[in-house]
DNA sequence: TCATGAGACTTACGATGTAAGGCTCTTGGT
DNA sequence: ACCAAGAGCCTTACATCGTAAGTCTCATGA
């Protein structure tokens, strides 16, 4: 018994910023984000709460980091495929990795300055969009709508009363007592005849708004291409001023 | 002197709970949602924080209320107007009134249940969906894709770095430390040569993208008007399945 | 060998949500 | 007119939070 030791005698490999965030990503996986005090993030690490302090400046310095570890996992649009097909692979990974860690979204707001992996990602939608012939502005605005609906997306889907797993006989009792169908003949429509029914997943929609935005942004861009083309003078030209 | 008064003497109009949520919306507005506590709240309507508890059963109830209250400011889809422009009006009214309140966003997703002016609100978009001809299944696609996109643009605008007031001089200071154009190419182009740029406003991308949206909502509602037109039988097929 | 400093721990403070119970008016039944 | 009931507000108390300040314990370089 060489050195003594203070209380216990687990070996306890050195605490680590990184160790901190994947332990963050744990806890709020498993127990919610709620779960993530400096508290209970120390004691998971078997460690005091104090101690973290060494690693980190703030509380926030972690949920940082936390949100980029998500953005660590989502899939670059690879750049040997079309720009479309590129795109609708980045979403879903997007998608996937925000439905993961359904928090993440929730601290994306509260960040302060993106990280590497975060830079690296926009960087790649960025590039993705050049290669293909979009216009710097039109880079832009692709980048602004899609990215926008992936977020708004998820962030209905996550909060959505029924768990996706469990049929949602659940919500229906809780907030169909409010629902009466003389105040609200649409909402109600739309619930029993489509929601409710049997095979109906609300995760599908996404890739019917995906591919909407997608083609949509692939007109713009033929039309770019073929700059006064009468034909299809559709209203739909979108150009660099309101 | 007729009553005896324990402390101070002020009339003090009767505590409510619609006195509590316009009180918490008017904190959360001015100093932020991290101001609204259930003691600074008590504070702010001059009275304990417990006695709140006789007029909600929950912090979360307040929330919830504020979500309502902000809800309730949304104007409806006017039913004079054609389907786009009444949702064109509505999405902005939406925008507007999440900008005005950034709080709401965020607490969003945090909500149990719908109060009756969301379910006004919603039961109105889908109204004008189905009035304009949409069919149920692409009713709830339009509805999706549209608030989607408005949320997930919200979201970004207000966690957006700069305050918008404030020339993103001091964004700039911050980020670009970080920003080398060798690793991220694309995102330095498009922040010099686009962000950066004299005009550039971010909230003008709003429209861009909810025009996109529409137009192609639009296209898909003449579509489905017209079934077996051989001529544009375009990849944008969106139907029942996949 | 010993000063140094990194990395852990301890203690403490103010703030938070809310459970439990007390006090004081208003009000309805007799 | 009186009194019981209860609505509405207050007080106290507790566990938990983020973190400031200080202490203890090593490994390391001079």
């Amino acid at each position: 018994m060489a050195r003594p030791k203070t209380k216990s005698d687990r070996p306890r490999l050195p605490l680590t910023r990184q160790r901190a965030l994947t332990a963050a990503v744990d806890l709020a996986d498993q127990h919610g984000l709620a779960a993530v005090s400096m508290r209970k993030l120390a004691d998971a690490l078997g460690v005091e709460a104090m101690s973290l302090y060494h690693h980190v400046s703030d509380k926030q310095q972690i949920l940082d980091g936390m949100v980029e570890a998500v953005f660590a996992e989502i899939e670059l649009p690879p750049d040997n495929l079309a720009w479309k097909a590129a795109m609708r692979l980045r979403a879903n990974s997007v998608r996937a990795a925000l439905t993961r860690h359904p928090w993440a979204i929730s601290i994306m707001e509260s960040r302060r300055s993106p990280g590497p992996a975060t830079l690296r990602h926009h960087n790649a939608v960025l590039g993705c969009c050049r290669n293909a012939g979009f216009s710097i502005a039109m880079t832009a605005h692709a980048f602004s709508v899609i990215d926008s609906y992936i977020y708004g997306f998820v962030l209905q889907e996550v909060s959505l009363p029924f768990d996706s797993s469990d049929s949602m006989g659940d919500m229906l009792d809780e907030i169909m007592p409010n629902l009466s169908a003389d105040d609200y003949p649409h909402l109600v429509e739309l619930t029993t005849q489509h929601i409710l029914q049997p095979g109906y997943d609300y995760a599908k929609e996404f890739d019917h708004g995906l591919d909407l935005i997608l083609d949509g942004l692939e007109a713009q861009l033929e039309e770019d291409a073929r700059p006064a083309s009468p034909a299809a003078a559709r209203s739909a030209r979108h150009g660099m001023q309101r």
